[in-house]
RNA sequence: GCCGCCGUGGCGGAAUUGGUAGACGCUGCGGACUUAAAAUCCGUUGACCUCACGGUCGUGCCGGUUCGAUCCCGGCCGGCGGCACCA
């Protein structure tokens, strides 16, 4: 077919080119501290995208939409004399890739280096201003030498309480702390507990893994395995507090806080008569002096239990406690004659998959043990009962039940018959019976000494009491699980650990031998055995006489948690990041210049300005600040956060409005859109599609719009002759002789009024569209000087030479190409003369003269109504307008018969006459 | 269920501080150029009434504040996302 000819400009030819010639000539290389042509006066803008997980599927259009984003304000910000780091890089570790290995029998690195290479291409072929001299890859040995580095930090580390930081736990041992003592304060510790096991993955999943594996078809099930956990709890609260000042979507703030999951309340200790005791004639224990925390056997007949809950208010309107069906004191004190149903009950639930635990909330299931609690408050016998509603992962795993204010409790309490006791009265004034359960605050009744009390006192009143009499504390709860850290898989960092023989103790790897990289295997399946492959790579285990090596890898967040670090200063041997390069990029250096781009003002983030995709809102964003507060806290970091200001890309649809997937068939590929409309119109569509932050469908006929606006820009330059041939437009005018200048010249004609203002304008508001990143109408005012331009008779070539000069971020390939083929023509000096090419340039100041208009258009409205319009200067005095618009025929016909009460002129917008 | 976000023409969207609703683009319609088509260019395109001047309605629905509300407040309805027995 005649391809040729569908293409109104020459895109396939010169976009190649000056992608070559950027690639070629390190264009865009950013130079760093250190580096021969470092310019430490300038000040900094790091800019970063979520890197790619390089599938096999390739390029997603997802992926440009961020991409081109960061790329446009990266080029603007070089342009205000910047030094911009925009990097790119790889989270080339994962489960797919070995997966596809094992399917094709080819090893991951083969694979994941394939895919690497075709994603670069693709990214290439889109023209962003990457420095590829700092790529990065998570599987490279070098990086994999320091993502290993850092987590012998966090082994080496403890939590110090007292300071609120990260300690090494060499402190603890100059204080005579024991082995065992310090492992169990480790940031990065080995712990066995139930953890989520897919059989047919062969690895555990963190718990936020499980919902993706399960939608692809794995399954996953619940086994206590021994596992290297990472201590992130302790941080739970800063990373809640330190959320707080960051320029982030206060929706992503909230997703986080809601992760971590932040509780205020008391834990209160009850205590058990032993199996088979019948509750005893009131005997309030006051006796029990033993740690809360510690819910260990006091006596042969009894135990203590400790609840958490955040309504200690409601304490005197427990009526029953229940127990996780795993608590470890059930079988203790569970009666002879419910030892059976107990028993059987246990069995049924841990059968149960989660998601039936979740979905079958709405039908309560528990069976009483026979035992009874005393509460402490009122020396009450309450009835202990099991129940899978309530979950041992989480607080103590045991409740103190208060059904009239708790809708879980009341629906069991319905179900089983148990009593319920209102002890908050929530409508004093109605009088009513309210309806229970009512979860909400109120007045304290039926509840001794805090009746009458409102509940944020009445709260404060028990946990003084509790703690007065040793019966409980005040406590933060949080959600936040610590972060299971090892994978039985292939393709990740190995631990660089070493097991003792004899001792069965671990110890650290000595540095010097990083990076520990996996051995290389002919078979990686999944054996079953949940020490991962690794285990059947006998000669790589055995490190000596005395130690083994440890089995598990690192899961895929180790790379992506700290690769923006490691683009400063990509290829340092001996650090992960040197000083220099971190206090540089972090704008903590004291060369830093104070920049009036408000991200770069303070230096709590380290990156200034950070784009992607809201699905890692809590996992990898949670995880790379908790590590960055680590090494922090070891001084080896000068910001207490990884990224200042976060901005999260919506999803591109489909054209029919869902999801795009292959199943729907409603998959773009980028390298499609590309080869029809080049690759500079597949920029400007995903920038002018809409908000940048909003999930909207992608639409062909829109692509085919903005290829007809790149289309005109070039027909503003050239028009084609006789043959068919690109040929300088004969519109444009050259001042000749004059020397050319940067930004363009005065009004020489009035023809050329009118252009220079729209220019203008158009300068000013794509400026400022940039800095609040709204792409979509910087490029709708472009479109509205192309069209002017277009309409002209005449163009002064200077105006189109800065017009180009602010399309180069948005379209950089066909305004090189425009300006480059206009050099010694039409007034444009020889590449000789002006060698720089537009990214390299400044970005064009806007003159405020052209921008004043000679005169205005002003609305009239009658009672707020449009009822007509008035062309005047712009310093009109208010008297005259307010005669001209009551002398207007329409006004007076409006008005005709009311009287007019008041006057409202709004200065360059519009008046309103009050009448009636 | 709880938390959060969003509802504007036939479609994507604009209106930056409460001040002309619908910029810009797509689609549709009409025209120019062409033997014809494509491409390009010009005009037009919220609904309704009117020969016209002009008018009425209109930013999910109902109400409020205001001279004036897409924007602020209260109550509903619908869609999307997150969490999901977290005591």
């Amino acid at each position: 077919m005649s391809d040729d000819r569908r293409k109104p400009f020459p895109f396939d030819v010169f976009e190649p080119q000056w992608q070559q010639r950027w690639l070629e000539e390190k264009i865009f290389r950013t130079p760093g501290p250190g580096d021969a042509d470092f310019d430490a006066s300038k000040p900094k803008y790091y800019i970063l995208d979520m890197f790619p997980y390089p599938s096999g599927a390739g390029l997603h259009v997802g992926h440009p939409e961020g991409y081109t984003a960061t790329d446009i304000i990266g080029r603007y910000k070089r342009m205000n004399g910047f030094n911009v780091l925009h990097p790119m890089g790889w989270d080339a570790f994962g489960l797919p890739a070995e997966q596809y290995a094992i399917k094709t029998g080819q090893h991951p690195r083969i694979t994941t280096e394939a895919n690497i290479t075709n994603f670069r291409r693709q990214l290439q072929a889109l023209g962003f201003a990457y420095d590829w001299d700092r790529e990065v890859n998570t599987t490279d040995p070098d990086y994999v030498r320091w993502t290993q580095w850092i987590f012998l930090q966090l082994y080496a580390s403890y939590f110090n309480e007292e300071t609120g930081k990260a300690a090494p736990v060499t402190e603890l041992e100059a204080q005579g702390w024991t082995p065992a003592q310090i492992d169990d304060v480790r940031l990065a510790y080995i712990h066995e507990a139930p953890v989520n096991w897919s059989p047919d993955l062969g690895t555990v999943l963190a718990n936020e893994e499980i919902e993706e594996w399960k939608a692809k078809g794995h399954t996953v099930e619940r086994r206590p395995l021994r596992q290297w956990m990472l201590r992130i709890t302790k941080y739970a609260q800063r990373l809640i507090d330190e959320l707080e000042p960051l320029d982030w979507p206060d929706s992503i703030k909230l997703l986080q806080r809601n992760w971590i999951g932040r509780s205020e309340g008391a834990e209160v200790v009850f205590t058990i008569g032993s199996a088979g005791l019948q509750p005893a004639s009131k005997t309030p224990s006051g006796e029990a002096a033993a740690s809360p925390d510690n819910q260990s056997l006091i006596t042969d007949n009894c135990h203590e239990v400790t609840v958490f809950t955040t309504r200690p208010d409601t304490l005197f309107g427990a009526t029953y406690m229940v127990l996780a069906p795993e608590h470890p004191l059930v079988a203790e004190i569970t009666s002879a004659e419910h030892k059976d149903t107990v028993e059987a009950y246990i069995k049924q639930c841990a059968s149960k998959s989660d998601l039936d635990r979740g979905d079958l909330n709405k039908n309560k299931s528990g069976v009483p043990t026979g035992a009874f609690a005393t509460n402490p408050v009122n020396g009450q016998q309450i009835p202990v009962w099991i129940a899978d509603y309530v979950m041992m992962g989480y607080g103590t795993g045991a409740i103190m039940a208060v059904p009239a204010h708790d809708e879980r409790d009341f629906e069991f309490a319905t179900k089983f018959e148990l009593p319920v006791v209102q002890v908050i009265d929530t409508n004093l004034d109605a009088g009513g019976t309210p309806t229970l359960p009512s979860t909400g605050h109120g007045t304290a009744i039926n509840s001794g000494f805090l009746d009458g009390l409102k509940t944020t006192d009445a709260k404060a009143r028990m946990i003084a009491w509790l703690e007065e009499n040793n019966k409980g504390t005040r406590k933060i709860q949080f959600k936040l699980r610590d972060w299971l850290f090892s994978r039985q898989r292939y393709w990740g960092e190995p631990f660089p650990l070493l097991w003792d023989r004899e001792t069965g103790l671990h110890a650290a790897l000595p540095e010097s031998e990083l990076p520990l990289l996996q051995p290389e295997m002919e078979d990686f399946k999944p054996t079953g055995d949940p020490r991962g492959p690794l285990v059947n790579a006998t000669d790589w285990i055995n490190y000596s006489d005395q130690y083994t090596r440890e089995t598990n890898t690192m899961p895929q967040w180790a790379g992506s948690c700290w690769y923006y670090l490691r683009y400063c200063d990509p290829r340092n041997e001996q650090r992960f990041i040197s000083k220099a390069a971190e206090h540089y990029w972090s704008g903590t250096s004291s060369l830093d210049h104070s920049s009036p781009i408000p991200g770069n003002q303070k230096s709590t983030g380290t990156v200034d300005l950070y784009i992607g995709g809201t699905e890692h809102a809590v996992l990898h964003l949670l995880y790379a600040r908790f590590w960055h507060k680590v090494l922090h806290d070891l001084g080896h970091l000068s910001t207490s956060e990884p990224f200042q200001r976060l901005v999260n890309q919506g999803l591109i649809l489909g054209e029919d409005g869902q999801k795009m997937s292959k199943s729907l068939g409603n998959v773009v590929n980028p390298d499609d859109v590309v080869d029809n409309y080049g690759a500079d119109a597949l920029r400007l569509y995903e920038m002018f599609m809409g908000p940048l932050e909003q999930v909207k469908p992608w639409q062909m006929k829109g692509v085919e719009g903005v290829s007809r606006f790149l289309a005109r820009v070039w027909r503003v330059a050239f028009e084609q002759n006789q043959e068919g041939e690109w040929v300088t437009s004969s519109k444009l005018q050259g001042n000749d002789g004059a020397p050319p200048s940067t930004t363009p010249p005065g009004a020489t004609a009035n023809s050329d009024k009118a252009l220079l203002k729209v220019l203008h304008e158009t300068i000013k508001k794509v400026g400022e569209d940039i800095e609040r990143l709204s792409f979509n109408t910087a490029i709708s005012q472009m479109m509205v000087c192309t069209n002017a331009f277009t309409a002209a008779e005449k163009l002064p070539t200077d105006l189109l030479l800065s017009f180009l000069q602010i399309l180069n971020p948005f379209a950089p390939h066909l305004t090189e190409e425009i300006n480059k083929r206009l050099q010694g023509s039409v007034g444009v000096p020889p590449a000789s003369q002006s060698g720089l090419l537009l990214s390299e340039k400044p970005w064009p100041p806007y003159d405020e003269q052209y921008l004043v208009q000679d005169t205005i258009e002003l609305v009239i409205q009658v009672n707020g109504k449009v009822r007509a319009k008035l062309t005047v200067a712009p310093d009109t005095p208010k008297e005259q307008l307010e005669q001209l618009a009551r002398d207007h025929e329409n006004v007076q016909q409006h008005t005709a018969g009311k009287t007019i009460r008041k006057i409202i002129v709004i200065p360059g917008r519009l008046i309103n006459i009050v009448a009636n």
